[in-house]
DNA sequence: AGCGTAATGCTAAATTTTCAGCAGGAGCGG
DNA sequence: CCGCTCCTGCTGAAAATTTAGCATTACGCT
């Protein structure tokens, strides 16, 4: 039962985790903000397993750390603390606040996917 | 010059203030989980104050606290941030999800208007 | 076989975070 | 005026975090 209070480093390491998908402790100190030293990225890597946040598997003489919950759960859950703490629940509002971040970005074939979800959820809708 | 690494804690205050815009003390108290005393409410409050990520109003007799940096501006962070670590960058895989998390939720008019800032996107873009 | 490199496990200690308590001042009601 | 309540400021200390160091083991190379 992962708890869900992080501290700071925690989290800093839970979002590389994520954001790469896996790592060795090594990979995770190169993307810490202030690298501790590796065997402090060890025991925090450790600890997290503790806490039933991380797992680790044996690949070739190294541990591989990963999320025990899987990206996309996890993402869920994010996204929805962002929808509540910035756009007090609005959903449309933060879909705006992503397209206008990120329009230029948008490739054409993106956006017309974007579309076409969009035109689905319309006729699935009430 | 607000620091980025904020605490378990602190980072408990700020989505708070963001969510609500401003607050007392007493009122942050309410909404942190496990709440602490209310002294140490105001040692954090005033401890974030020192850093910079947060201000206060004296608004009857009270101190009304709110985060220095506009929520638009925090958002715009948080956003980049989540589409980082959970969508490989891509804003497409981003808003998906929203929709995905959230279609059921949002009015036709909403969906609307989302609609068209696709469609304005697809035109100004290349 | 012996050495160097690169891992791991563990532990103790420094630092930061988190917390509660107490003193003081201002307003309000009796 | 006095006592009660509610706020602030400050401070010290408990608790949690973050950190580095050391011992050990495994592998590859000469």
């Amino acid at each position: 039962m992962p708890r869900v209070e992080l501290s700071r480093r925690e989290r800093q390491i839970m979002d590389i985790l994520y954001r790469r998908g896996s790592a060795t402790a090594a990979e995770v100190r190169q993307e810490l903000p202030d690298p501790p030293s590796y065997s402090a990225v060890r025991a925090l890597l450790r600890i997290l397993e503790e806490k039933g946040h991380v797992r680790h598997e044996a690949r070739d003489l190294r541990y591989v750390y990963m999320p025990v919950l899987e990206r996309e759960k996890a993402s869920r859950s994010a996204v929805r603390h962002l929808v509540e703490t910035f756009f007090n629940g609005s959903a449309e509002k933060a879909v705006a606040a992503l397209l206008d971040e990120s329009a230029s970005k948008l490739s054409k074939s993106e956006l017309a996917r974007l579309a076409r979800m969009i035109e689905k959820a319309r006729k699935e809708g009430r």
